[in-house]
RNA sequence: GCGGACGUGGCGGAACCGGUAGACGCACGAGACUUAAAAUCUUGCGGCCGCAAGGCCGUGCGGGUUCGAGUCCCGCCGUCCGCACCA
């Protein structure tokens, strides 16, 4: 018998020791070097790159964790795997702690850089650290400067004054996908509506491609394309001409609505413009009541936060409008505040029994409603619409012509008729596709970014840097002494001379957002050594797409939907040749922990508390006064509730092994995982046993007697953990981990060979090292194999192995299991129905008498109906 | 308001195409080893009845389909997420 428990002859494993050994080991052998030449089939994998904040916290452990497990899987599958890093390291923060504490943002930056970067080499992560890039850095941003002037050429960027908004805290303009319920992504100030002069990229050019390309994105949460669905939000419709009745100096004798229910035409009750609509510039210079409702509207619309809870406002400007499809019916026009100019003409017609906004609006003008549209089933005279409007399907009534037809019919049959009728010259209608997207407003006033390299003559308006000045780079010294862009305030850096006629000019002091940066970083990753181009295409087009992203949730639209625009906009420029960045993307949940407060209600950090489980209650008291401490919810870690756990801390206590294990263990990795001691305790216990386990299979001298089992053990949980993989399911990778554990120590037990023992405990110590890299290198050592465990191909199963002789099925009768029947592997439907009416039980029950029915489902399950 | 996801032991979760509900871990109980503790190993652990064999109930709630439902369908309840005057 081979003791497992003899603490004499194993010592504990050392994570402290050996991990920086193993970490030095792969430098030295430049492991995870990457060749662009490698002639194996090549794998991307890519976890979101950090900004450099001062220091890692968990979500980033968990995050690289992920990643590092299926780099390094795939290197032992024989791919020649691309797992770079880098970092996101334009950004306030840095202007923010240059305001507080007086630093250079530069400075602040790249020490938070050496810092993270440490941290991150102690986790282990297999990284090709030679390709490392900062997007501060201008050997990175020189590029970006290059890809806009190529942008502007192909006339993908433009500058124009836009509504756009304004966060009042961090001085700077948001793009639309940064403002979350009114107020800024960053500041979480409200945001207000300002018209300024900026820098757009015309994403909107793509709008239908970026949609339609989602169906293909096979490999990403359907969540995710949902959401950018909804964001760029196509809709099908019909642009229709109203001509007004009278005419009104400087407009068109039309007024011009999109609507995506054209069939409910003869239920228009009104017509809508928004506040900025030319209409209604052009009625209130003789107007001072439509002047000041005007004003109203928009003093409403500067904070987002008043839009929202607005109530439907309108102004009766005494014009109408003939309907389309009537020209002796008049509609009123109104000007109303839920117009918006933005979104399709800025003009909308009214037909208040279909619509709720419209029929909240009717009613409060006294306007009244017409049914058009009867629900299947209804019986359309008694079908009267209240307060609730009928936006559904159904068949046409009140609609002349259109009566009795479906919906979608009557949508076709006006849109025919108008298109063929002709006012002043144009066709009355026109099919048209709208979006919600708009265009990507890239200019920000602030310092630490990207220059946009533009500059601004008299003469020749907005000039671009010419290519051969680039990078255009940002002014060393810098004072932040007063709010605002300190780039503004530098007349040495602002003051160039005009590129193309020499006069003097200025410099573009708004820099770009950092979400452009960004956008394109996992392409410089091919070939970030490259001093002139962006890219290398040959390069670009080997390793791209991406073939594992993995990141955060809170990425879904705003940086994923930049990069698909940005790939789209480098293959019009010729520096891609692909659309798409990321084949597979996964997202991953955050960490969280509990909470805790003190009778004052001052939060406490966890490393502060300690715990009593008396009569089943668990209680928290403070370390140090032993003060009761509220328990609070469990809440994703944040520095304000101080229920963080630093990465660094435990590294130290117990090794970046166990955090990494611990962090693939229990929940699934999409969702949100519960940071507990008792987790992380249960990981460090299990880096001990394995230890122990794989020493003791390396001295086992067993007879022989537990060989079989042990090693169908060993190959069932190396087929599970590899289709697990695969399929990014770590927890369950680590569950089968856990069974082989616990056959081996059975194993063990029951007298194994060495030969068989070392076997699994081989297989087991090749299905941690994608986990626990270095506890699997020392484990490699101890069984005295060869090389480098983070340098051996995968084992192979033997199916062999997988294979039962026999099988057991659950006997049902009734639904109910009542017994187990044991058969061979291939006994066809009728021996295994003998062998079930020859089980004592099913005797029992059936008395003698024949079963009704029975079901015999082939190496799954028996049922009996009596 | 619109769109989506989810609901399983004390806890995290597993259960593939409708086929043994609760894998694996955490917590907890019992035992072994120890002078003792820690560590380790063994063992138990959904609820109820029972000495046991065994039986009954059980996947948010109510119905349905099926030989068989955590899984499919209909209707509720709850939680979370995204969008939100988008015509």
């Amino acid at each position: 018998m081979t003791s497992t428990s003899s603490p004499s002859a194993i010592e504990r494993y050392n994570a402290k020791d050996s991990e920086p050994r193993w970490q030095a080991a792969w430098a030295q052998a430049r492991l995870f070097e990457t060749q662009n030449d490698d002639p194996r089939p090549k794998y991307y994998v890519l976890e979101m790159f950090p900004y450099p904040s001062g220091r890692i916290h968990m979500g980033h452990v968990r995050n690289y964790a992920m990643g590092d497990v299926v780099a390094r899987y795939k290197r032992a599958r024989g791919f020649s795997v691309l797992h770079p890093m880098g970092w996101d390291a334009f950004g306030l923060p840095a202007e923010n702690a240059a305001m507080e504490r007086k630093v250079n943002p530069r400075e602040w930056t790249y020490a938070n850089i050496a810092t993270m970067r440490g941290q991150l080499q102690s986790m282990g992560l297999s990284l090709d650290w030679s390709r490392e890039i900062a997007t501060c850095d201008p050997d990175y941003y020189k590029h970006q400067q290059r890809m806009f002037l190529d942008f502007l050429d192909k006339g993908l960027v433009t500058r124009r004054t836009a509504k756009v908004n304004w966060d009042p805290v961090d001085h700077t303009v948001l793009a639309n996908e940064q403002v979350i319920d009114g107020r800024g992504w960053r500041s979480g100030a409200l945001v207000e509506q300002r018209e300024l002069t900026q820098w757009f990229f015309k994403i909107t050019d793509f709008a239908q491609d970026l949609y339609d390309a989602l169906d293909g994105l096979e490999r990403w949460p359907e969540k995710v394309r949902l959401m950018q669905k909804n964001w760029i939000g196509r809709s099908e419709g019909l642009e229709v001409r109203f001509a007004l009745s009278r005419a009104v100096a400087g407009v068109a004798e039309a007024v011009t609505v999109y609507t995506t229910r054209p069939d409910t035409l003869f239920g228009a009750k009104f017509l809508a413009v928004a506040a900025e609509h030319p209409l209604a510039a052009a009625l209130v210079h003789a107007d001072s009541a439509l002047q000041k409702f005007i004003a109203e509207c928009r003093r409403m619309g500067t904070a987002q936060a008043a839009i929202d809870t607005a109530e439907k406002l309108g102004f009766d400007t005494g014009l109408t409008v003939r309907h389309p499809l009537d020209p002796s019916w008049e509609l009123p026009v109104y000007v109303a505040n839920f117009v918006l100019m933005e979104y399709g003409t800025g003009a909308v017609f009214g037909c208040p029994a279909h619509d709720q906004r419209d029929l909240d609006f009717a009613n409060k003008y006294g306007l009244g409603n017409t049914p058009v549209v009867c629900p299947e089933g209804q019986d359309p005279d008694a079908f009267v619409i209240t307060d609730t409007a009928y936006d559904g399907d159904g068949r046409m009534i009140n609609s002349r012509f259109l009566d009795g037809l479906g919906t979608r019919e009557a949508f076709e049959a006006v849109a025919n008729r108008l298109e063929g009728e002709v006012l002043s010259g144009e066709a009355v209608a026109a099919r048209k596709v709208q979006f919600r997207l708009r265009d990507w407003g890239v200019s920000r006033q602030r310092y630490w970014g990207c220059p946009i390299p533009v500059i601004h003559c008299e003469t020749c308006g907005p000039v671009p840097v010419p290519v051969d000045d680039l990078p255009v780079t940002l002014p060393e010294t810098v004072s932040f002494d007063q709010p605002g862009n300190p780039l503004e305030r530098d007349q040495a850096w602002r003051s160039v001379p005009c590129p193309r006629c020499g006069a003097a000019a200025r410099r573009e002091t708004d820099t770009m957002d950092t979400f452009v940066d960004s956008s394109w970083y996992y392409a410089r990753f091919t070939a970030p050594w490259l001093k002139d181009a962006p890219t290398d295409r040959a390069m670009v087009d080997h390793w791209l797409a991406v073939d594992q992203y993995i990141g955060g949730i809170e990425h879904a639209i705003l940086h994923l939907l930049y990069s698909r625009f940005f790939m789209r906009a480098m293959r019009e420029t010729g520096w891609s040749g692909v659309s798409e960045p990321f084949a597979g993307l996964f997202t991953q949940g955050m960490v969280v922990h509990e909470t805790y407060k003190d009778a004052a209600g001052a939060w406490v950090p966890p490393a502060d508390t300690k715990f009593v489980t008396e009569g089943g209650e668990r209680r928290a008291f403070h370390v140090k006064t032993d003060a009761p401490l509220a328990i609070g919810p469990i809440e994703k870690m944040s520095k304000s509730k101080k229920n963080v756990v630093d990465p660094d801390d435990i590294i130290a206590s117990y090794g970046a092994d166990t955090a990494r294990w611990f962090m693939l263990s229990d929940s699934p990795p999409e969702r949100d995982v519960i940071w507990t001691e008792e987790g992380v305790q249960g990981a460090a216990r299990f880096v001990q046993r394995v230890w122990r386990l794989v020493n003791a299979a390396a001295a086992s001298t067993g007879d022989g007697a537990a060989d079989a089992a042990l090693r169908k053990a060993a190959h069932r949980a190396l087929a599970s953990v590899e289709e697990d993989v695969e399929r990014l399911r770590f927890n369950r990778c680590v569950a089968h981990v856990y069974t082989l554990g616990n056959a081996l120590e059975e194993g063990l037990r029951g007298a194994a060979s060495r030969p068989a023992a070392t076997e699994a405990a081989g297989i087991l110590v090749q299905l941690i090292a994608p986990m626990m890299p270095h506890l699997a290198e020392s484990c490699w050592e101890a069984l005295g194999r060869s090389g480098l465990a983070a340098q051996a191909p995968w084992p192979e199963v033997d199916r062999a192995l997988l294979v039962e002789d026999a099988i057991t099925l659950p006997v049902q009768i009734n639904g109910k299991k009542r017994a187990d029947v044991t058969v061979p592997r291939d006994a066809d439907a009728k021996a295994v129905e003998a062998a079930v009416l020859a089980l004592e039980v099913v005797q029992r029950v059936l008395e003698g008498k024949a079963p009704r029915k029975v079901i015999v489902v082939p190496g799954r399950i028996v049922n009996l109906v009596v």
